[in-house]
DNA sequence: AGCACGCCGACT
DNA sequence: GTCGGCGTGCTC
């Protein structure tokens, strides 16, 4: 028995044992001894405790007495430090949100009191109180109020059915092209939810797609307060809307993957935007993915959950083919006059091309100038070129730090990695031989941004990627210059794919994508198809038609063919089945060991070193592979290798590595850590990227 | 993970 | 002669 599963047996007086999470790596869970208010009624309260040489604040999981511990692993009670305070300030956490951090601990193999502490803003964690948030009611917002309109035929159908599939846990896969009207469907299905008095929680892939959600909701819902929950939510502001979730007052919640935690006593109604969204991925510490636990909390709570794509994962739609999702089309876009684009595969290998653009992109670019329409070339490399090589000697701008070339930024003149950010000016000439030639090859944004002015010196081109959009302000703003329609030409990178619909645009242009075609990283189609039919479902919004031109070198590739005829089914098909004659997830499961230090060697041996500290007879399920170097050896000046363990079964995977993880870390709990040599270790279940 | 203790190099 | 490097050990 875990001895961090919350008891809520009820107890005889004295309550003289608290059982606490600590946000450490390490056990379970901590005893102190009560304080005398405590009762337990406390269990799920916030608690202020000494923890080695200082402070921290806890989260209560048991109230036990002294003694009548039967737990022989438990601590002596003169061994116990007292507990400081038990913060009343708000309502205890509830027994399904904790259960939901416990599996999340669980599951991605981190310790109960990181996963359970993690999920609690900062801002109502600090044990000094001067730090600690004051709570006031969450800001609502006014503004004006947006009418229903009238749903279309596919829309209505969608929103009858899972009318019916409100009462009770279903997972729906809400399948609907760019522009069918997901958005209506999720906000007739939240008001169904509000008026049964419920709480909805909406999960969104992006903070840039936050406030354009926020807004639609509050102008349908004036009356409903509504509170955001991402990272870019102020520490005070955080905890204020956290604290409304809990106690009730907040009704709808929005939010990015980290909002999955928040505690919502009277949750009906679980929707996850965008579900195939590689961001809904935490990349850092418990490595969760938000897409799954909210599954698994729509299950455990008995919930409907709605997860809505154009373009499902691959993992989604096995889970329609297995029966465990249901899957509901929303066919046709929400305008009734307005087509599918049009998509054209330019063959570019007998093509003279001009900076990477061809006669033809350039001629359909000039015709929408004349039509005082609106374009859009997406390349997904940002920079203005990715290498630069010495045409004499052959020396390359690799990065000192990283495996990896840097980028050619013109606009400031640098070299920049865009891994490690280690930026220096271009060298005027080569640093090897001193040759004065030196080339940029390949071509980003800005080469094609510069090829583009030259060609239409009248053109107002406008750059849209991370370099001029670093912050969701400026972000903003772009977005605002666009809709004005003081942009005629629009190049960018994947950001432009996302966020609001720019009505004016009628014709997309996409360069270098094939590279996504024949990635080592088996996942790279998948994206590389999510995006194109993204970024082509920009063009011709509203009642004009939008004309797409692919430029490749591979237009009788299947995911380009499939592109071609819109054909989302038929890509997942071809993608499922190659995954199952590889024996790729989700047709197996997989855990990585992921390891870095100054040598290779030392990491290899590392990661040798573990694989045998486990006889493999005694998991016949579950296979091992051979350490191996990561795709980009080296990062920041640290090598890096990994170790991939695979099942048929997630089952046997979680029961392998409940057994051989204790052993990496001599039973002391922690799933990452330190090993000699410098060694830096740790573990992803259900890795994005391997 | 923090944080303290603990023994070996280049600085006020 | 000290500030500080990070190795290792502990947290109820």
């Amino acid at each position: 028995m875990n001895k961090s599963v919350v008891n809520q047996d009820v107890l005889t007086p004295p309550y003289g044992r608290l059982r606490v999470a600590i946000d450490a790596p390490l056990a379970a869970s901590f005893d102190y001894l009560a304080p005398p208010d405590a009762t337990p009624a406390d269990i799920g309260l916030r608690v202020v405790v000494p923890f080695g040489t200082g402070r921290r604040v806890g989260l209560i999981l048991a109230v036990l007495s002294l003694d009548a511990d039967l737990d022989p692993d438990a601590p002596l009670a003169a061994q116990l430090k007292v507990a400081e305070t038990i913060l009343r300030d708000l309502p205890p956490l509830p027994t399904d949100w904790v259960n939901l951090c416990l599996f999340a601990a669980s599951y991605y193999q981190a310790a109960p009191g990181e996963a359970l502490l993690q999920a609690i803003p900062t801002g109502l964690r600090k044990p000094d109180p001067t730090k600690r948030r004051a709570l006031k009611h969450p800001e609502t917002i006014v503004g004006r109020v947006d009418a229903r309109p009238v749903l279309t035929v596919g829309q209505a159908a969608v929103v009858d059915q899972l009318s019916a599939r409100l009462e009770g846990y279903s997972a729906n896969l809400l399948f609907g092209v760019t522009g069918s009207g997901k958005t209506e469907v999720y906000l007739r299905l939240i008001e169904v939810a509000l008026a049964r008095d419920q709480q909805v929680l909406l999960l969104v892939p992006e903070i840039n797609l936050t406030p354009l959600l926020e807004a639609r909701v509050t102008r349908r819902f004036p009356d409903v307060p509504v509170v955001s929950l991402h990272s870019e939510v102020t520490e005070a502001a955080r905890a204020r809307h956290f604290a409304a979730a809990l106690n009730g007052e907040a009704r709808i919640v929005i939010g990015t993957r980290l909002a999955v935690f928040t505690p919502m006593p009277e949750l009906g109604l679980i929707i996850v935007d965008e579900e195939h969204d590689p961001a809904y991925k935490q990349l850092e510490g418990m490595r969760y993915h938000a897409r799954d636990l909210a599954v698994w909390r729509a299950r455990q709570r008995g919930v409907p959950i709605v997860l809505g794509s154009a373009t499902p994962s691959p993992e989604s739609w096995a889970n329609v083919q297995s029966g465990r999702y249901q899957r509901l089309d929303l066919p046709e876009r929400a305008y009734a006059d307005a087509v599918l684009p049009e998509i054209t595969l330019l063959d570019t290998r007998r093509l003279t091309l001009d900076e990477g653009l061809s006669a033809t992109l350039l001629e359909e670019l000039a015709q929408g100038l004349a039509a005082g329409e609106q374009s859009l070339l997406f390349i997904n490399r940002r920079g203005y070129a990715p290498v630069l090589t010495c045409t004499a000697c052959g020396w390359i701008s690799n990065c000192r730090r990283c495996a990896a070339h840097r980028v050619v930024h013109r606009l400031d003149r640098t070299l920049r990695c865009h891994h490690c950010g280690d930026t220096s000016p271009i060298p005027r000439q080569c640093p090897d031989c001193g040759n004065a030639d030196l080339r940029p090859v390949g071509r980003g944004t800005q080469r094609v941004e510069e090829a583009l002015q030259t060609h239409f010196p009248q053109a107002r081109i406008l750059r849209v990627d991370r370099d001029v959009a670093t912050t969701r302000k400026q972000w903003e703003a772009l977005e605002a210059q666009i809709s004005s329609q003081n942009v005629d030409i629009l190049v960018g990178t994947q950001m432009l794919a996302k966020g609001h619909d720019f009505p004016a645009l009628t014709r997309v242009g996409v360069v270098g994508a094939d590279a996504g075609l024949f990635a080592a990283d088996w996942r790279a189609p998948e994206r590389l198809f999510a995006q194109l039919m993204q970024v082509a479902g920009r063009a011709g919004r509203a009642d004009r038609p939008g004309r797409v031109i692919v430029q490749t070198e591979h237009p009788e590739h299947p995911l380009y063919q499939c592109l071609l005829r819109h054909d989302v089914p038929g890509f997942l098909t071809l993608e499922l089945s190659e995954r199952q004659r590889a024996g790729f997830p989700p047709y197996a499961a997989q855990a990585i060991v992921r390891a870095e230090a100054k040598q290779l060697e030392t990491v290899l041996a590392f990661l040798q070193r573990i694989r045998s500290l486990i006889p493999i007879d005694q998991h016949p399920e579950v296979f091992i592979y051979d350490p191996v170097p990561m795709r980009m050896v080296r990062l920041a000046g640290r090598e890096r290798a990994q170790l991939l363990v695979e099942s048929p079964s997630r089952l046997a995977l979680q029961a392998f590595l409940n057994d051989w993880l204790p052993r990496i870390s001599q039973g002391k709990g922690t799933t990452r850590g330190h090993a000699p040599g410098g060694v830096r270790w740790g573990v992803e279940v259900d890795p994005l990227e391997c």
